[in-house]
RNA sequence: GCCGAUAUGGCGGAACUGGUAGACGCACUAGACUCAAAAUCUAGCGAGAAAUCAUGUGGGUUCGAGUCCCACUAUCGGUACCA
């Protein structure tokens, strides 16, 4: 009986102690650098999500190993948090020991799985010998200007008090506690991601990403071209900037429309006729998130700007301005020409607040212009121009670039591409975090602290509650704020806010590459060597966030010249879910967690890892079952006793001959294609084959055990030294195959008449027409659909089928 | 609303470029072993008496459709007035 316990602690002791499975320094070997997202290290401990992505990298490393390459496969913990620091606000420890904790029980849960793991590269966000090198990042940014100080208005979280990302506020909500966010204005550190946007689409065809991700990342950044246009305010030198994407239809711009926030409010406050109603609505809108805006807009809301009026620089005609929620001060000018005939959104406001619509496009293909428009009509392929003066009777798509000349030519505005994607707001009044190394001088302004000072360590505090206005706990620190301005001398500031999460996990992958540096981030040896990663799986969450803020970096560090690659990262997959048993998401209130201990404890690790390859397709969401656990321990079993049959043999027998070349290539393909379910399925077969003929001969189990060992490395590895070998498995070559010997010489072909199966017949491989259809005829069962009836046609597919059809 | 994914036995899921639907596993049934049970081993296992019918629904293309086309439905995920 095969006793797990014994030998995974065995395997993993020998693995540890011999470091078996570190990357080595030899640059001269071919390489391969793979990659997980590393943990945060909660306290709950490791999830059973976490094993899915690592066991699934973790057998390409193995493979890869076995194929001669020199393997990276790293590990390291991303250790900041607010978990940390919420438990240590409520429980009054140090977020650093429970960090500590945490992370001594995240390794001693990871090394029981028995992953091939170079843990003598162990990294950890919170270690000021790696957050040296995050500041370091940070200085260089400012010094190239993307690291610059802005009041704006941000999201404000009510229950961490904190500002967040736009990115991390769902559904209106904070992303991590789920308290209501508003809007606040606030000093930020922001960093000008918006200044990549172009380069972070155009760089996604030089990479081997899914196109799913792809997708979502272009959607994320968000390209869209159109034009900036001035519409002039009578009776002033002033004017209103807009955007839009369809100059064409400006002849029908029948008012204007400002966000709340617009500063042009302020600029002519004297002019505005119902000022107090004005304030009251920009007071009411400033309450709301940008998500309850969208939410609870879907009536439209808004109200004139009475006493102002703005001129349709192409109309001439006078039209009014007004002031809505629906427009945001964070997209485009904060200012838009509405167009109700051709935009949706205008067309509701301009029916509820009884505007003019007019008409400046028609349909190709349908009769818009004589009825009452019930919407707004914005198709571009089947759009004409009417009623626009020199644009009538362009098609839309000509009409844009006509338009667009035109406001070019007479200096109206210009043409303008616009993303989405907005600046990454860097600051977060937090303790737990990388301080921003920063010093404010009265009269030099903001310094970078000297880079030989670094790291700029994150001073030890009793009390880590953020201040009342939001600000860091840090800004109570009045010893550590107060220092000297490294530039003139002067008594100055440090910046108290930190950086966020993000920040550590935005060049992690790099350090890997050499950790212990202390001199550079990484030496330019160890970067030309291993750059770049060359596979990195990850969730589908970490998609628009995680990985463009780390393409983002990787492109700075390319810029400055710290970096051999313009990318990161080669191939990016992702992994699917994993559900409870009642198909929910796990969850300690829904009382469906299962947590992994137990599973090692009860069938061993290696039936942990063939589970979680074996329970459905690696990208799609999965639910847990512990009846399947069972069956996948079984087959181990099974597998173990294979040793009782065992006979002879340094060649494969005739017998599995076929079946030996036919599993080496589908479990190789399976590896590479992340079919890993299949490839189980496949030993499971090839152990049912065995124990039928009760035999399986040395040869054949060797290699089998081969396959099997990125699967389940324990008992592959015992079995393997039981077999007398003193070497371990994990570098021995991948088994080959010969293609000649993964097709059968007889064949079961299928025969149909009319399309549905009636017989089958065996035929040699590739045997001639002629010979095949004399079979068929012949056929006893065939002749009975056959006979009396008229043959209309035969089709013979070689090796596949045989259909006749009869009349 | 928009974008994306998914839909196959009691369950998780297989099925190459259109070519024997249900591999493999679970559950279940029967048998062997056992005083008995568990474990293990062996066999069976979509529905139907059969003809046949079956891959979410309705059409279509084809000698042949889970796979391709058209129109729907449901579930999950992403997104939220982006001018």
């Amino acid at each position: 009986m095969y006793n797990f316990k014994e030998v995974e602690q065995k395997w993993q002791k020998k693995w540890e102690e011999e470091g078996t499975f570190n990357a080595k320094n030899d640059y001269t070997l071919p390489k391969w650098y793979g990659l997980i997202e590393f943990p945060y290290p909660s306290g709950q401990g490791l999830h059973v999500g976490h094993p899915r992505s690592y066991t699934a990298l973790d057998i390409v490393a193995r493979k890869r190993r076995m194929q001669g390459y020199n393997v990276l496969y790293p590990i390291g913990f991303d250790a900041f948090g607010l978990p940390a620091e919420n438990y240590a606000i409520k429980n009054h420890i140090h977020p650093k020991i429970t960090t500590e904790q945490n992370v001594a029980h995240f390794k001693q849960q990871l090394k029981s799985l028995g992953f091939s793991f170079d843990w003598s590269r162990e990294i950890n966000t919170t270690d000021p010998d790696y957050y040296k090198w995050t500041q370091w990042i940070f200085i260089q940014l400012f010094k190239k200007g993307l690291a610059y100080k802005a009041t704006m208005p941000i999201n404000f979280c009510t229950g961490c008090k904190v500002g967040l990302a736009n990115e991390e506020v769902v559904n209106g909500v904070c992303e991590r506690c789920g308290s209501p966010v508003v809007q606040k204005e606030k000093s930020q550190w922001m960093l000008k991601i918006t200044e990549y946007a172009q380069r972070l689409i155009d760089d996604l065809d030089d990479v081997d990403f899914l196109d799913k991700i792809k997708a979502q990342q272009k959607n994320w950044i968000g390209r869209s071209e159109g034009a900036e246009v001035n519409f002039k305010i009578k009776d002033t030198d002033d004017s209103l900037l807009i955007y839009t994407t369809r100059p064409d239809t400006i002849f029908g711009a029948t008012y204007m429309v400002i966000s709340p926030e617009h500063p042009f409010i302020e600029k002519h406050k004297d002019m505005i006729q119902n000022l107090s109603e004005v304030k009251e609505y920009q007071e009411k809108a400033a309450m709301k998130s940008d998500f309850e805006r969208a939410e609870l807009n879907k009536e439209k809301t808004g109200i004139e700007i009475k006493g102002i009026k703005a001129i349709n620089p192409l109309t001439n005609e006078e039209i009014s301005i007004w002031i809505s929620d629906y427009v945001l001060i964070t997209y485009g000018t904060g200012a838009i020409m509405a167009v109700p005939a051709h935009d949706q959104r205008d067309f509701e406001f301009a029916k509820k607040f009884k505007l003019p619509i007019k008409l400046v496009i028609k349909s190709k293909t349908e009769d818009i212009e004589n009825k009452e428009l019930e919407e707004a009509f914005t198709g571009v392929e089947d759009g004409v121009s009417v009623n626009s003066g020199f644009l009538t009777g362009l098609d839309s798509k000509d009409a844009i670039n006509k338009a667009i000349e035109y406001i070019e030519e007479n200096n109206l505005g210009k043409r303008k591409v616009n993303y989405k994607l907005r600046d990454w707001v860097f600051s977060r009044q937090r303790y737990w975090g990388e301080p921003i190394p920063m010093v404010y001088c009265e009269d030099c302004g903001w310094v970078p602290v000297p880079e030989e000072e670094l790291p700029l360590k994150l001073p030890e505090i009793q009390d880590y509650e953020p201040g009342e206005n939001g600000e860091s706990p840090l800004a109570k620190q009045t010893d550590w704020i107060n220092t000297s301005c490294p530039h003139c001398g002067k008594p100055a500031k440090r910046e108290t806010d930190t950086m966020p999460q993000w920040a550590g996990s935005s060049w992690y992958y790099l350090r890997y590459m050499d950790p212990h540096n202390d001199k550079e981030f990484v030496s330019k040896e160890a970067l030309e060597y291993w750059s770049p990663v060359d596979w990195y799986n990850g969730g589908m969450e970490h998609t628009t966030l995680h990985l463009l803020y780390s393409r983002f970096w990787h492109k700075f560090l390319y810029d400055i010249g710290k970096v051999p690659t313009k990318e990161p990262y080669q191939k990016r997959t992702s992994h699917g879910m994993i559900l409870g048993e009642n198909g929910e998401k796990m969850s300690k209130s829904k009382g469906n967690v299962i947590n992994p201990d137990d599973i090692v404890r009860e069938f061993g690790a290696d039936s942990f890892r063939v589970y979680e390859m074996f329970m459905g397709p690696f990208d799609q969401t999965a639910p847990w079952s512990m009846e399947s656990i069972r069956g996948c321990s079984k087959f181990l079993d099974r597998v173990w006793s294979l040793q009782d049959i065992l006979v002879d043999g340094d060649e494969y027998s005739k017998e599995f001959e076929n079946m030996m070349h036919k599993a080496i290539k589908k479990v190789g393909n399976d590896i590479e294609e992340m079919k890993y379910n299949t490839s189980v399925s496949t030993f499971m077969t090839m152990v049912n084959e065995f124990s039928k003929a009760k035999k399986i001969n040395k040869k054949e189990f060797e290699t089998f055990i081969q396959l099997l060992n990125p699967f389940a490395p324990h008992m592959t590895e015992e079995l393997w030294e039981r077999l007398g070998h003193t070497d371990s498995l994990a570098y021995q070559p991948w088994p080959e195959y010969d293609e000649a010997k993964t097709i059968d010489d007889l064949i079961d072909l299928p025969i149909q008449v009319n399309g549905k199966l009636r017989a089958n017949v065996e035929i040699q491989k590739d045997e001639d027409k002629e010979s095949v259809k004399e079979k068929v005829h012949q056929n006893e069962k065939i002749k009975t659909y056959i006979e009396g009836k008229e043959i209309v046609k035969e089709i013979y597919v070689p090796n596949r089928i045989y259909n006749i059809v009869v009349k």
